[in-house]
Order: structure tokens, then sequence, then C-alpha cells
DNA sequence: TGCCTTTATGCAACTCCTTGCATAGTCCGT
DNA sequence: ACGGACTATGCAAGGAGTTGCATAAAGGCA
């Protein structure tokens, strides 16, 4: 999929080692890609191994020594190429549907409390998601200009975790 | 993950075949569940080896053979266990976004094209979900209760659509 | 007649992703 | 002094999902 082409754009951006990465993801990516610690590793190691990166070993004095990837011209070009060609949608697997859909075979008690559970995460992560785009929206319009690409993926974030949320609503009444 | 349990929700209502369930999956849970007619039959492979599901051989003369496939009691208790288990809340893994965060090292032409296509394609998911709801809503209340569940992951299908279109909109905006 | 679609199942090989385990020093709080 | 979180990487095994190929008869369309 395009866990690669993920990571060739973080690292286009500024070099970094796998845990950075993992970091990065966590901070701005990550609320539409997920990917575990050893995923990325795993895909770092293939990426070198395609050339599309390269890495230098630093070692350190206080911490764990580490590699620091950086793009090839063949990663950036390859980035560039995947940049061009269309992505198919996207496909969806949400088990909490699946369990609603067949929910006729449970309680509808249970039915509530899985979605107070599924709620609380989504509001939780609106608040975060709401807390960024604060942040960007305080800054001076010439270094917002640099962040616009990013805010329109977290503007996805938020619309969606609303309609989300409004769902739960219609469910709730539905269940009531 | 829940392949294996969509499997089970859809033989509890009616035994079927490997071929039967991927039509089922299309027209019904395919909305949030995808599975390729490889997994299918693999999957139902490994549900029979595990005891949770039996089949029958049917012989029929103008067509292939099939394998009808139905619950076991253990498949039964295995289900409801599931259902009583508390989900995990899905993780999102969508290229489109990847891209768009990643879009400065593009166009805005190739960007604006892409995202057309994929308009064109959640426009197109919205019709037939809005069709499907037309549908159920004509029904008489009392048939309606049987779908009652189902109908709200429906609905989930529709707010989410229409929520994708109304950030398409922004990002267009932005683009302009 | 020839081609496409539908019905029906499956092997083989592969990639993608998860889970569990392992190592090892530092820094911080209590 | 001890426990926990943070920095940093990785092997091994397995489960989930994709891609390509193969078979084979029936029915519809041009």
């Amino acid at each position: 999929m395009s866990l690669k082409h993920a990571i060739l754009i973080l690292l286009e951006t500024e070099p970094g080692s796998g845990y950075d990465l993992v970091k990065r993801f966590k901070a701005g990516l990550g609320y539409f890609w997920n990917a575990k610690h050893q995923q990325v590793y795993q895909e770092l190691k293939k990426l070198s191994e395609a050339g599309w990166l390269a890495f230098a070993e630093e070692t350190q004095e206080t911490r764990p020594d580490k590699k620091v990837y950086r793009l090839t011209p063949a990663g950036h070009s390859e980035l560039l190429r995947w940049l061009s060609e269309p992505v198919q949608p996207n496909k969806i697997n949400d088990a909490l549907l699946v369990k609603l859909f067949g929910g006729e075979l449970t309680s509808e008690d249970n039915l509530r409390a899985e979605m107070s559970r599924h709620v609380a995460v989504h509001r939780q992560t609106l608040d975060s998601l709401q807390a960024i785009e604060r942040d960007y929206l305080a800054l001076p319009a010439a270094q917002r200009q640099g962040w616009r690409l990013p805010y329109l993926t977290l503007r996805r974030g938020i619309l969606g975790e609303q309609a989300w949320l409004a769902w739960a609503d219609e469910v709730a009444l539905a269940l009531k």
C-alpha cells in the first residue's frame, strides 16, 4: 500500500530515524495512516534495499545509536512518480458496523455500552484535532502557507469525526 | 480481524456458498467490510477446520457444484462470544490523504484531478446508499423492524459520504 | 460462430501487518 | 534504591489480504 510513500514523504521533508518516524506518524500523518514501530523498521529496511533510502549510522554517547535515513535520488523520483499516479479509493473495514449489523443476536445494553466506548474515543480524537486546528489558525498567514495541505487533511479528520458523532446520536436515539 | 465474524453473521441469517457470500457482501455488509472472493474461500476453509462451520456439497446439473455452509453450535456460540466482547476502534489508512499531505511536491492540477476522481466515486456510493434507504423507508413499519440495525449501518454510510463530499468542497475552494 | 458474463471453487506465491520477545543504557520521580 | 518511562533497534512467527492463474459448463448477444 502506501506506508512506503508515507515514509518517503516524511523523510523528504526531513531525514530521520525509525524511532523518529514513529513519533512523526503519531503527531501528524498518524490520524489517517497508522503503523506500528515494527512495520516502520521493516519498511525502512526494504526501502533501503530497494535503493530509495540511504542511511548513516550515528553513534550517540548517552543514548542508543541510531540510523538516520534520507531519500536517495531514486527515492525522490519514486515519490514523484507515486504522487502523479491515481490512488485507489479506500476500502473500509469497520468491525463496529459488523457488530451492529449482527446486533439482533445480542442485547441492546451491550450495543449501547459498545457505542459509548467508541463515542469516548471519537470525542477525544476530535478534541485533539481541534486543538491542532486552533494552533494552526493562530499562526501568522505567512507560516500557515507551508501547512496549507496538511491542514486540509486535518479538516478531513475534523469533519469525519463530527459526522461520526452525529451518527452516534442517531444510534443512541434508535437504541433508546 | 472480523471477516470471520462477518461471515458467521451472514451464515447465521441464512446458510450459503462462498459465491453466495461474496454477493451478499456486495449487497449489504460490503459498504463497510470488503473482501475478495479468494479471502472468503480461504476463510470458509479455516472456519470449517476450526469447527465453526459445516458444509454440504450440493451437486447441480446445469451449474458447477457448490458447498453450502452453515453454522455449527460451536460457531454460533463463538459468534455470541464475539458480539459480547468489545471491538477496538478502527484504524484508518487513507492513501488519498497521504498524497494530499505530501502534495506540495506535485502540481495542483494533479491534486484537483485526483480529487475529482474520488468525488465521482463517493457521489456514486452516496447515491446507491440513498436508493437503498428509500426502499427501506417505503416498507411497512412491521417489515422495517427486522432491518432496524442494518439500517443504522446504512445511515453511517450516508452520513459518512455526505461529510466526505462536504470536505471535498472545502478542498476544491482551497485549491482554486 | 465467437465473445463475454455468470456460476462455482481453488492453489500458489506474495506482500502487508501484527504479536511477542529481546536488548540496554539513561533519566526522572519517590 | 527501585520502578517506570524514554530512546533505539530488531528477529521470528504467524495472521490477514492481494494477485495471478486455472478449470469448466451454460446462457446471452452480435
